[in-house]
RNA sequence: UGGGGUGUAGCCAAGUGGCCUAAGGCACCGGCUUUUGAUGCCGGCAUUCGGAGGUUCGAAUCCUCCCACCCCAGCCA
């Protein structure tokens, strides 16, 4: 999969922020754009981000401007390194470049400082002495207005003076914060004198003990989309309501560009949570082995699961954006995920759980080596040697003592193909005390060689097949949705909707030879089986995703 | 009468007064092809756009009222 980063989808999408963006360009508003991603660095990124990443990356890409990677660290208390580095590694992953413009919140704070004293200097700040308690108290409610703190009237220079010290450390955690005076009776709670700046004794991942002052998001992000001459700013909804103070504060601030904010919906997947709580639970937790737990719809998740990067940039691509709050079916990603693999995936065969075969009119010896076709969908693929013997493996759901009406893979008497081999005919059942069946006894028909009879004779069925002394042994692993429930915690904790069964470990799977050396992260396909990935862990192999199976759906429906 | 949003098929989502008796994708249902019961191909799938009124020759698109759902009362982002 060399060529990940060509995407399925090649039409250029169209929604609401690609129309302002247009709208704005064509106006001679902007001659050129520039977008952001800007990621909290207190957890790994998730299917959620991956639509904003497309969105913010993909906007700067169609429409000739640039995109930044800006880490939104504000909060030292839950901010981390690791995740920093987690975050830069999933983006390069996702086939995006920043190039020179990786920029930190935490590079702006001397400037944000600076506009901050302009702010008490022109009387639109002050320091409140007032408890977390009591803000909320006098904050008011949904229903009714807040009340000005008592602190409110402060001088300007009492002020300074007081948020100077400040940032010298006189002051303990929580004791002041500075907020900004604009209306405490708004209807806009954020708009009821936010705060801007709090007091926290803590090391930060990048400025460690330089400041125990440090703004918020909305002190921050504005003004950095500002210094960093961002044109577009685009959030999830939730932050719809910050807007009116994004506004006021780029309105009254000396900032050197005029940036605007656009919400979007943000992303929910049936089957799953994209919370970085509750994905941060499911790991403290130890409900899953990690954040690049296969189950997980972290990117790292995903990456491991044998997801290609491309199949989540056409899933971007195909669900849109828009502002209704919608929930993805997660059977539109593996849509995507299977439309790639199929056209780049290289097939192979493997048996999951085993049924021995021996030809007995096979020669005993070391057998033969059969050509087979490496992807059916790309004749540039190539095509391998296969190893064929007297004794084989066929999985054991290929088999049935007494099969019913709509059943056409093997059973006594029956005649099907060996995928690039032979046509065989069982002739004997083999059967343990307990009654289960242990091996096949069957026949090949030499003239069949390569899977086609010089008579015409037709099979109804064709089984993918693994020497036996020539295979090699592996765990597979066979994933499910991690949550049995469509969506979680609709009803009660979501933890309570965990899929039991959401990992099924395979031991003893055979494998044809060629599977040995295939590279840790590659994903192919298991003929007849579905897709699977060599994890890093050497013996063991992710199932990616099954293949559709509309036999398995006909059993199921009875 | 707190503020801000959203409502188009099972799930997403185009559409911005007349080529809409409403794109496209996913899902689903048929048929054909097939050395993967995969893939591919063909066909089906909203006389209707949250509801009710109104404006207009003409409305999913404009107006009014109503209904439903989501977000906001962190010194989180």
């Amino acid at each position: 999969m060399a060529e990940n980063n060509i995407d399925a989808t090649s039409e250029a999408p169209s929604d609401f922020i690609r129309d302002i963006v247009r709208g704005d360009l064509d106006a001679g508003r902007h001659t050129d754009i520039v977008t952001r991603f800007p990621p909290e660095p207190n957890g790994y990124l998730h299917m959620g981000h991956a639509k904003s990443i497309c969105l913010n990356f993909g906007l700067a890409g169609e429409f000739g401007g640039r995109c930044h990677l800006r880490f939104d660290d504000t909060n030292p208390a839950r901010e981390e390194q690791e995740y920093i580095d987690a975050i830069m590694e999933d983006v390069r992953w996702l086939g995006f470049d920043w190039g020179t413009h990786l920029y930190y919140a935490s590079d702006n704070f001397e400037q944000l400082y600076a506009w901050a004293e302009h702010l008490i200097e022109a009387g639109k700040a002050y320091v409140d002495d007032l408890s977390a308690e009591d803000m909320r108290e006098y904050r008011g409610t949904l229903l009714t207005s807040g009340r000005d703190s008592p602190y409110r009237t402060r001088t300007a220079d009492e002020n300074l003076d007081l948020f100077r010290r400040m940032r010298a450390g006189e002051f303990g955690d929580g004791t002041r914060t500075l907020r900004a005076k604009i209306d405490m009776a708004s209807g806009n709670i954020n708009l009821r004198d936010p705060v801007l700046y709090r007091i926290l004794h803590a090391d930060h991942p990048r400025t460690h003990d330089a400041w125990c002052i440090y703004p918020n998001y909305d002190f921050a992000h504005g003004q950095s989309d500002a210094i960093e001459g961002i044109t577009h700013s685009v959030c999830t909804l939730e932050f719809e309501d910050h807007r009116p103070l994004y506004d006021w504060l780029i309105e009254n601030l000396p900032v050197p560009a005029i940036p605007h904010q656009y919400e979007f919906a943000r992303l929910n997947m049936t089957h799953t949570v994209l919370s970085k709580r509750r994905l941060m639970e499911l790991v403290d937790g130890g409900h899953v082995t990690g954040w690049d737990d296969p189950r997980m719809p972290t990117i790292s998740g995903m990456r491991r699961r044998g997801i290609p990067a491309a199949a989540i940039r056409d899933f971007a691509a195909r669900i849109g954006v828009s502002k209704s709050n919608a929930v993805q079916e997660v059977a539109a990603l593996d849509a995507c995920v299977r439309d790639y693999l199929n056209q780049r995936a290289v097939r192979r065969m493997a048996v999951l759980k085993p049924l021995k075969v021996v030809i007995e009119n096979y020669p005993e010896g070391d057998g033969e080596m059969l050509d087979a076709i490496n992807n059916p969908n790309d004749e540039s693929a190539g095509s391998r040697q296969v190893p064929f013997a007297r004794e084989l493996y066929i999985e054991a759901d290929d088999f049935m003592e007494e099969p019913p009406k709509k059943f056409f893979r093997l059973g006594p008497g029956r005649e099907v193909r060996l995928r690039y081999a032979y046509f065989i005919t069982c002739t004997d059942v083999i059967k343990d005390q307990a009654g289960n069946v242990t091996e096949l006894r069957c026949t090949y028909d030499p003239e069949t060689k390569g899977g086609n009879a010089p008579d015409g004779r037709k099979v109804k069925a064709t089984l993918h097949w693994v020497s036996a002394a020539h295979a090699a042994d592996a765990e597979v692993r066979l994933y499910d949705h991690l949550f049995a429930a469509e969506e979680p915690g609709v009803e009660g904790d979501y933890l309570s909707d965990l899929n039991p069964d959401s990992l099924e470990v395979l031991t003893g799977c055979k494998l044809e030879p060629s599977l040995a050396d295939l590279a840790p992260g590659e994903t192919v396909q298991f003929e007849r089986l579905g897709y699977f990935c060599r994890d890093a862990d050497a013996g063991v192999f992710n199932r990616t995703l099954s293949l559709r199976d509309t036999w398995a759906k006909a059993k199921s429906k009875g």
